[in-house]
RNA sequence: GUGGGCGUAGUUCAACGGUUAGAGCACUGGACUGUGGCUCCAGGUGUUGGGGGUUCGAAUCCCCUCGCCCACCCCA
């Protein structure tokens, strides 16, 4: 006989099931917890998008759109893309609905998984989660601050320590052109010693030559020209204002001139959240502004401004700051016998229309390994349902904490339970 | 796509090329026929990831392949 097929997850995706999970959904509550004081709320975006989408927004020659996003043709044959980030979807979205025409900002926050079909490592997956936010509408670096202060909070309020909120502008459309044609100035004599990486990518990007890891590369840097004393009145004005709003908020920040964002949407503020605590894929939060997204998808001139969260990356920095467990359930039925199964069968689901989380035994093993199953699951509660008790008509109920015992009218042991559990019925 | 590391029981890991591949934890049962945790005892059909090769003999050495991990590229 051939053995069944065993299935097992795709490359880069993952289970994520308890103790887990927990941390998720304390992440995922505490989230829109935050945002909501601030105004912004949910929009329920799809997961597929038509490719296009993705390509004029993040780039054609991005290496998101080049070689990372899971692309395929629909039964039509049209090119449908999961998509790669959320900010191009809330986009399009806030476009096709007209949501400009509602009061400015509009500000919303997502929650989803992404795609990009990478080679997995640390920190990095092929489906992975983010949880973000998208305001349009405001150009007041007043909004920029306000975002920053938002997703410190949450972090902070998350339990999250030794985080680095690192902050550069990448100025905008008219003044990042003669950026690069500096840089390019800059590098063009040491052309030959930069990184085989970086001769590419003096003629994609010049920009990302800046955060190149190859020591050669990082001497060779030295003396080049910041972006920021390139940024033009209005950009460098509004950079300013930024910083002067985290001072007096005392959001600490490092500015990072080097810090240059993937997307080529972004401009001027770019931020991101790093973390010592991870493997080389250490952002955990990243953002920014993209003033001329909205125009250049066919929606009136709107700022926009945004930032993700990356959920594993969060929730991997959580794992070590200690486990979340949890419920516990409040009582387990253990019963004794053919009739004892069904009385206990019956009593587990009035004390759960009580509001008690019950574990019941139905497999008729014995007492001992049922009270060794209610240890382990640490319920709080046992009730022993016998012959005996039956016949009698009083329950024996156990503390599993204290150890301590004693009896109770069967049709009584709501009231006990609720009795002997502050809070409980809920 | 590139580079490196690692695949042995449910899990964490042992086993100089040499008997029948072991141990902790977990799980199940018992000591205690209806009382958990602590203790003690008992319980393993593992294709040593898969395939091929070298050898009298391979978990161990070689080749191929698959998978996982880490890093690069890039990015949350």
């Amino acid at each position: 006989m051939t053995p069944p097929q065993q299935f097992s997850a795709l490359k880069g995706v993952q289970d994520i099931f308890p103790p887990d999970v927990h941390l998720w959904q304390k992440v995922e509550s505490l989230s829109r917890e935050v945002f909501s004081l601030y105004g912004f709320e949910e929009i329920r975006l799809p997961i597929i998008e038509p490719t296009g989408l993705f390509v004029r927004s993040i780039g054609e020659t991005s290496d998101i759109v080049e070689k990372e996003m899971y692309t395929f043709p629909d039964k039509a044959g049209r090119s449908i893309t999961l998509r790669p980030e959320g900010t191009a979807p809330v986009v399009r979205a806030y476009i096709e609905h007209h949501l400009y025409n509602l009061p400015s900002p509009q500000k919303f926050f997502y929650s989803g998984p992404m795609f990009r079909y990478e080679r997995p490592q640390k920190g990095r997956f092929r489906q992975f989660y983010q949880i973000g936010v998208e305001a349009f509408g405001a150009v007041s670096p007043l909004l920029d601050a306000e975002l920053l202060s938002m997703l410190k909070i949450l972090l902070e309020r998350l339990g999250m320590k030794d985080l680095n909120f690192e902050i550069n502008s990448v100025g905008c459309g008219n003044c990042r052109p003669a950026y690069r044609t500096a840089l390019r100035d800059f590098f063009s004599a040491k052309l030959g010693s930069l990184c085989p990486d970086c001769q590419r990518r003096y003629e994609a990007n010049p920009l990302r030559i800046l955060d190149c890891k190859v020591d050669r590369c990082i001497e060779l840097r030295a003396g080049a020209p910041f972006i920021t004393d390139f940024l033009c009145s209005e950009c460098k004005d509004h950079f300013e204002k930024v910083l002067s709003a985290l001072r007096r908020l005392n959001i600490p920040y490092t500015l990072n001139p080097n810090m240059v964002r993937g997307l080529d949407y972004y401009t001027r503020t770019a931020f991101e959240v790093t973390s010592e605590h991870l493997g080389s894929q250490k952002a955990v939060a990243a953002g920014g502004r993209y003033d001329r997204l909205v125009e250049e998808f066919g929606g009136p001139p709107t700022p926009g401004m945004g930032f993700a969260l990356g959920m594993e990356r969060l929730t991997e920095l959580l794992r070590e700051t200690g486990e979340i467990v949890g419920p516990f359930p409040d009582v387990y039925i253990a019963p004794l016998g053919e009739r004892a199964i069904m009385e206990g069968f019956l009593m587990a689901e009035r004390l759960r229309a009580r509001g008690f989380l019950v574990e019941s035994g139905y497999d008729g093993s014995s007492l001992r390994s049922q009270l060794r199953k209610a240890n382990r699951i640490t319920a709080r509660f046992v009730i022993i349902l016998g012959e005996d008790e039956l016949s009698s008509g009083r329950a024996k109920w156990k503390n599993l904490g204290d150890g301590s015992q004693g009896d109770v009218e069967i049709r009584k042991v709501e009231e006990f339970l609720a009795s002997a559990s502050p809070g409980k019925p809920r």
